[in-house]
DNA sequence: ATACTTACCGACCGTTCGGTCAGTTCACGA
DNA sequence: TCGTGAACTGACCGAACGGTCGGTAAGTAT
């Protein structure tokens, strides 16, 4: 076992089929839904394979996401970069990230579905870890825009950061 | 065993009981996450008592769903009969809405999660058989918005309807 | 009293789950 | 040529799952 090596840069095929399967299913169905035998009959290998290269489920579904969150978060640096008011910042974040998050909605969907288990084995875990730098920067955006009266009233930070990605998929026009 | 009677006007305590006890838990971790026993030991009886009342855990939470979706099928009124373009329909399809949505957090919850599960071994089905009045009349909006070119582009329609829900949720200053 | 119904439960079933073990194959450096 | 470690596997395990069984307690109508 030479797991997780703090820098994956070298990546064998066999892992890479597994880390592709996973996504795509977790995506689908969510944490629960999808069995360990299921990803090794989609990459097919074997289950104990993919125990070779992750420790547990746990483990594998944080190495999705991990991979996901990478894949997107150039979307919260433009938001972070860009000029204007907050409301102007969150409104005009979308014309060219939205084909991006299209392009891949796998991803996508599963931050929407991590974003929506406030509890869970392990989510609260998951998502402060492996959202911390991405997601988290972006809920303390919302807590900043609370805090500046941008926005009114006592609405969840997460669920505003929920909101905001799925907004900016929707005002593309 | 006097399963669904159609019209539940009648409804025991202990059958009330399994129903909240089952949404929250459902909205909180989503179907497969959550066990018959634990929805039992929420709602202070045993599981065969669940099965009593409900013929199995899919029967369940159709019912669950289904108290979820009148709850808010409100807002689809008010988007349906609401005056102006499609797109001003959409925006203005706000202020008055989000208190609602924000006070059945978990139903909404609930429907956001279930628009994520494109697969799931239910879940289309379920989609299409409790949503269907609801969730249904809102793709079919989309997809005339569509027609009629006030949108561009080949968005998934289930997608946008998703996005629709959120985006009213947030642009509600 | 009796018979029937509804609400409810402890104990259990078959199946599947996450995870382990003992081992095989294979590439490669000494 | 041999050794070593990574990639990989079939067989298996205890635990937990959805669901069922036989039965009890209480109301109610006859």
């Amino acid at each position: 076992m030479q797991n997780q090596p703090d820098n994956k840069t070298t990546q064998s095929d066999g892992e890479q089929a597994i880390l592709e399967a996973a996504e795509s299913l977790f995506a689908q169905k969510g944490f629960d839904a999808v069995s360990m035998s299921a990803i090794a009959r989609l990459a097919n290998t074997s289950k104990p394979n993919i125990y070779h290269h992750f420790k547990n489920k746990n483990d594998l579904y944080l190495a999705v996401m991990k991979t996901a969150v990478q894949r997107s978060s150039a979307l919260l640096d433009a938001l972070e970069d860009a000029p204007g008011t907050f409301s102007q910042r969150l409104t005009g974040f979308s014309a060219g990230q939205l084909q991006n998050i299209l392009d891949h909605k796998r991803s996508t969907q599963l931050i929407l579905r991590e974003t929506l288990s406030e509890d869970s084995p392990q989510g609260q875990e998951i998502t402060r870890l492996v959202m911390g730098e991405v997601f988290g920067r972006l809920v303390e955006m919302v807590h900043q825009g609370q805090r500046d009266k941008e926005f009114r009233g006592d609405i969840d930070p997460t669920l505003a950061a929920f909101m905001i990605i799925s907004a900016n998929m929707f005002f593309f026009q």
